[in-house]
DNA sequence: ATGAAAGCGCTAACAC
DNA sequence: GTGTTAGCGCTTTCAT
C-alpha cells in the first residue's frame, strides 16, 4: 500500500461533509453572513478550524469582485531612493484598495527578463524601474496597464514617469559655475546600459556645461558603481586621473556622498578644496557632513503619479507621461 | 435600448470563438505549448492581442500549481529599519519562488486591524511587525503560517523573531558606564503600547543600569516619537528637564540621530558634553557626524529567518522563535 | 435557516 | 494538430 499521496487541499466540501451541512452553509459561516443559525455557525466554524480549513484565494477570486494587484518592480530596496517611491505607491494603491506585490531586480540587468515574466503572470498592472528593452517589451505586450519610470527609452504606447533632469542639470551646473568652478567631474552610473545616450544625466551634464561655456567632454565623466563604495572608488579615479576637479557632480546622492567621504579621507576640505552636488534629494543628504547640495526629486510623488496613471489606463484612458521637476537644494557641500 | 452594461471580461472563450478555434487551442497559443501549428498560434495570438485578452490569474491559479504569496506587514518603508528587513524577506522568498505582497500600517495602531483583515484574505502566509493584539489574533486564527517580529507579547502558537536586547542593553550601558557616565537618559519610543513592559528596551535599560549600580528609575526615561524629529524634540525635553545627562541611549538610531543633531544645534560637543548610543545599526548611523555608536542588528537576517520559519510551518513543522543578538559597534559619538 | 444547481475562466487528460 | 470533457473551489442565484 502506497504512503498517502501529497496531501490534497482541504476544501469547503470537506468541511461541509465533516460538519454534516452543505457547502453553502459553510460558506455562510466562514463569511459571516447573517442568514445562518448562530449555533450552526459556531459548530461549522469549530469544525473548519479543527480541520485547518483555509478558503482558496483563487476560487474566491474567480467568483467574487476582482481585486487588483499592482506589481512594483524596483532595483533594490536598500538603495534609499526606492523606499520613498514605494511609500508613494503603497499610499496611492491603498487609497484604491489595491494590493502591491513588490519585486527587486537587484540592479541586475540580466535578471530583468525573469522578473518581467513573473510579473506578467501574477499581477494586473505594473509600475516598474526597468532598463532591459526585452523585459519592457514583455510587460508591454502582455497588455496590462504599465508605467515605466525613469527610463528615457520608453517605447511608444507605454506610460511613463520621468524626472526632468534637463532643467535640473542646468541649475546644478549653473550653481557650480556661479561659485567659480570651471573643472567639474561628473560621476556617472556605470550600471545603466544607456550611459551617455540622449536624455541621460551624463549627456545632459555635458550639454549644460557647454551652455555655461565649459569645454566639457567625455573625459570629464567618470563611471561609478551605484553605491557609496562606487562613489568612493570613482573619487579615487578622479584624483588619480589628475583631472584637477574643483567640483564633483554625481549621478545621485549615494555616489556623491561616497565620493565626498573619500575626498575627506584624503584630507580634502569640502567645499573649499572640492565641492559636491548630488541628484535625488535623499533624506540622507541632509544628514551627512557636510550636508549635501542636491537636485531634490519628489520621489513619493513619482510613485503616486505612477499609480494614478495605472488607474487611468485601467479605465481605458490613453497612456501618458508624468514629469517631475527637480529642485536644487543648496547646502554646505557646495 | 440600454447602454452597454459594464464591460464583461474578455475570456478565453471569446478569443476562441472570434478566432474560430477551441479554447484549448487558444490556451496552447497563449502558453507557448509545442503541440500547435505555428501558423495557428500566430493567428490566435493576433486575435487575442487585438481583443485585449488577458488570462485570469484566478482561473489559472485554480487549476495550475499553487503559487505562494507571502504578506509582509511593516510599519513604514520610510523608516530605514524596514527596507533592510524587506530586502532579506524578498531574497529569501525569491529563492523559494514566492511572491511578496507588502503592507504598511503607517505606524498607526488603529490601522493594524484593517491591514490584518486584508492580509488574511489575500495571502498564504504572513510575516509581520504588528503590535495590536486584536490584529495579531486575527491573523493567528486564520490558521496561516505566521511569524511575528519584534513583539515581546507573542501569543503561544505563533512563531517569532526577536532581537535580544537584554544582552544588547547590558553591553550598551556597560560601555557608557566604562566611559564614566553616571547620568544616562533613555529616549524611548512613545508609539509602542507596551512601553515599559517586560522585555522592552525601556525596562531592559533600567535593568541594565541597575546592574551597573546606577540609580536609574522612570525619571531617566523620556518618550520620543519614532523619527528624527521625535528624537530632536525629546532631546529638548531632556535639556529642559535639567536631568543633566552626560549620555543618551535611544530606542533606535533614528531617535538617537535626531537627538544628537539637536544637541549639536544647542552648541553641545559630542561626545564630550554628551555621548549618544542608538539601537538597530542603520547604514545611516555610519554616515552621520559624528558616526553613531549603536547596537547593530542584522535586519536582513531577521527577514530571511522569518521566511525560513514560514517555510517550516508550511511543511508542518512546529512554531518557533529566532533570536538575533545585537552587537555593539562603538563609534565616535561615545 | 438551509440546500441544490449553476457557473466563474482556465488547463490537464483524453479523444479524434 | 485540434477539439471535447472534466474538473479546480468557491459564491451566487433560486428553491425549499
Amino acid at each position: 500500500m502506497p504512503m498517502s499521496a501529497r496531501p490534497r487541499r482541504i476544501t469547503i466540501e470537506d468541511v461541509a461533509r465533516s460538519a454534516g451541512v452543505s457547502r453553502q452553509t459553510v460558506s455562510r459561516a466562514v463569511n459571516d453572513k447573517p442568514e445562518i443559525d448562530p449555533a450552526t455557525r459556531q459548530r461549522v466554524l469549530r469544525v473548519a478550524q479543527s480541520m485547518g480549513y483555509r478558503p482558496s484565494r483563487f476560487a474566491r477570486g474567480m467568483v467574487g469582485p476582482r481585486l487588483t494587484t499592482l506589481g512594483l518592480v524596483i532595483a533594490d530596496v536598500l538603495n534609499p531612493f526606492f523606499p520613498e517611491v514605494v511609500s508613494g505607491v503603497l499610499a496611492a494603491a491603498d487609497e484604491r484598495g489595491w494590493q502591491v506585490a513588490i519585486y527587486s531586480t537587484g540592479s541586475a540587468l540580466e535578471r530583468e527578463t525573469a522578473v518581467a515574466r513573473t510579473v506578467v503572470d501574477h499581477v494586473d498592472a505594473c509600475v516598474a524601474f526597468l532598463l532591459d528593452p526585452g523585459a519592457i517589451e514583455l510587460i508591454h505586450r502582455s497588455g496590462m496597464p504599465f508605467v515605466l519610470l525613469d527610463n528615457e527609452h520608453r517605447p511608444p504606447g507605454v506610460s511613463g514617469g520621468r524626472i526632468d533632469f534637463a532643467t535640473g542639470m542646468r541649475h546644478a551646473v549653473g550653481h557650480l559655475v556661479e561659485r567659480g568652478h570651471r573643472r567639474i567631474a561628473m560621476l556617472d552610473d556605470r550600471g545603466r546600459p544607456d550611459a551617455g545616450g540622449h536624455g541621460t544625466r551624463h549627456s545632459l551634464f555635458l550639454g549644460a556645461a557647454a551652455e555655461h561655456g565649459l569645454p566639457a567632454d567625455e573625459t570629464w565623466v567618470f563611471p561609478a558603481a551605484n553605491s557609496l563604495e562606487g562613489g568612493a572608488a570613482a573619487m579615487d579615479d578622479v584624483l588619480a586621473d589628475g583631472f584637477g576637479a574643483t567640483a564633483v557632480l554625481a549621478y545621485n546622492d549615494l555616489i556623491a556622498i561616497g565620493a565626498m567621504r573619500r575626498a575627506r579621507d584624503h584630507g580634502m576640505r569640502v567645499p573649499e578644496d572640492c565641492a559636491f552636488v548630488g541628484c535625488d534629494g535623499l533624506t540622507l543628504s541632509r544628514l551627512v557632513d557636510p550636508p549635501l547640495t542636491t537636485l531634490t526629486v519628489d520621489k513619493e510623488l513619482l510613485g503616486r503619479a505612477a499609480v494614478r496613471q495605472v488607474a487611468a489606463q485601467l479605465t481605458g484612458a490613453a497612456t501618458g507621461e508624468t514629469v517631475i521637476v527637480p529642485r536644487l537644494v543648496v547646502r554646505a557641500s557646495s
